[in-house]
DNA sequence: TATGAATGAGCTTTCATTCAT
DNA sequence: GATGAATGAAAGCTCATTCAT
């Protein structure tokens, strides 16, 4: 691994452990065991970390979506895998999360987040598209337009149990809102199979 | 207006104009026009304002909530107008919404978060109740539980179009998804008149 | 009581709980039941506290020198006695000593340390005196001059035991160290019975 | 001489000037001509320089005793060369002595004091020793504990002139003091040439 | 006398950033 | 490229003191 990928790996790992408002550069070079001043090597500032990070979350995040989903699958199958895979991400980098909303939303980094989510939107668009076609979902919203919601539905969703639940139980409400969730899907979308 | 009042309310004022990342405690009690450690009378650290703006937030946000919606119009003209209130406080106050994530995100608040959202969820869900009773919505989901899905995805959707667009064109796109938005919501709520 | 003899009460015992550095006024007043206000009322400052609480320091260790003294007893009796009260003395209030130290020696008070200490030098000097009356001890230096030395020399003796050791086998130490300090204040005395 | 070094002798200076109470982190950096952060490079916090401070200050009691005792006097001539030391630096650094005993005492440093006074306890007990061995003075009392007291009693005899005496006729006074010291030590002692 | 909320100067401390090596 | 000691502006916070009640 690379000095940059390192320094982008930390940060995730220190932000994850900390939380946003106590993580220092200090912290995050000595847990990729570089130097302080190698840093701005490679990020001219802190803030300009966000973006990078970004990137890699919803790397991280696509790249379960697309192993947790079975292709062969039918589509109400494919979409329930699609609300385990972002509740499985939510539960393990729920602390990330936030950061990301307001580590972007306090840069000048903003117009940035389209570009690095739009790998996201852009497998839930087909996915949707698919359905279209296969004319198993209603087809009077575009596919981009449904993608957006779906998405924004399911990690809000998710984030209402891994950010601000308490731990107690949270394994059996997380069942629950994952079901209540796909129905809600299931129905936004029109499913009739 | 008393000095708590004033110093939250001047939080939020700052925070609007300066963003999260740029605010001090200095620039809040220059604002409401205090001095610095009468600020630490009232609240403990610069973290602990975060719950209290969060309060603040949430009672604005179903104060218009209430005001915009009319509690003789049918189940879909209040949905829409559900949504219209929630896109109206996210376009004026979206820099907060960040700050609240962030803020409650990285301190040991995070407990409060459900007691501070309650009445919304609760006015929601009364909205869903009348609603299943009026059986205009399918009634095979719990309303509290379809209360939280339904202010994740629009508040999401408002954030998707305020916090991260950019603002050409602004309105227009905000219509538009409000419009998607609107059918999503009501066909997962399986609405029939 | 009154609010002045109350406030330098609670001021000695926060000093003696939480250490110089870290007492403040707010801490004094509501250990002395009263309001911030009313401190000032009594004193100019906080630094003029020090006098007062230096002064009931020394009558406190006056009043128990006279209470463990038998006048009766013959003058190395006495001495042992001395040295017990002392060492009792600052093992309860070793906190203070330091306090007054310093507190004194920081501000314009110190003029008033004389005047402040004098009983004690007084007492001591009169036992010396008689010792010189009755030939048990050598008579070429006066007995003022011997008083500062010994209060000198036991008090550091005692200091040395209760503000500096650790606190086990603090007993045995303080034995040992009053028996130590004994002798050499005999022999510094050229006591012959 | 290296950034550390600096910040504690700068720190002794501004103690010595400006008096305990008064002299601030901000001073002691201006003065050792370092920027503000630096000094957190090297001590964690403010009192926490107080060890420091009174390891150097013991070595420079330490330094000044070795210079000014002549080891080939006799042990008598030795002895009042060791007082004349203490009264010397005494005089010069009173303000410091007032510092160390507030500053180690309100802090969680007490414990060091034991090793920082070390080498001079280990001195005057080796003074004491020859003393013994050469049979000039009383032999039982164990050399440490002798040592103890007569630095104690050395100590707390310059004190009181010169941190709590007038300056008008200090010298006078201090001469006065320093030989009833010596005598009092002498007979303490047992000294018998 | 007594109060205690309010003050604000100034403290300690932090930490993103730099630069000589 | 890499280092990490040094920087210093600026932050959060404290607390002796005041004053309207």
């Amino acid at each position: 691994m690379n000095k940059k990928e390192k320094i982008v790996q930390s940060a995730i790992q220190v932000f994850t452990e900390k939380g946003v408002e106590k993580t220092t550069v200090s912290h995050i070079v000595k847990t990729a065991g570089i130097a302080q001043g190698t840093f701005y090597l490679y990020f001219p500032s802190k803030l300009s970390l966000m973006p990078a990070i970004a990137e890699v979350m919803v790397q991280l995040t696509l790249k379960t979506v697309i192993e947790t989903v079975d292709e062969t699958a039918s589509f109400d199958e494919q979409l329930q895998q699609f609300t385990d895979a972002i509740f499985a991400v939510n539960k393990e980098h729920h602390e990330i999360q936030a950061m990301i909303y307001s580590g972007l939303a306090s840069t000048e980094h903003l117009k940035e987040w389209e570009s690095v989510y739009a790998p996201m939107y852009q497998w839930v668009s087909s996915l949707v598209e698919n359905g279209q076609k296969q004319k198993v979902i209603r087809a009077d919203s575009h596919p981009d337009q449904l993608a957006k919601l779906i998405i924004g539905l399911t990690e809000s969703a998710a984030e209402q149990i891994y950010l601000y639940d308490e731990e107690f139980d949270q394994d059996i409400r997380a069942t629950e809102q994952k079901r209540e969730t796909l129905l809600f899907l299931m129905n936004a979308l029109g499913y009739t199979k």
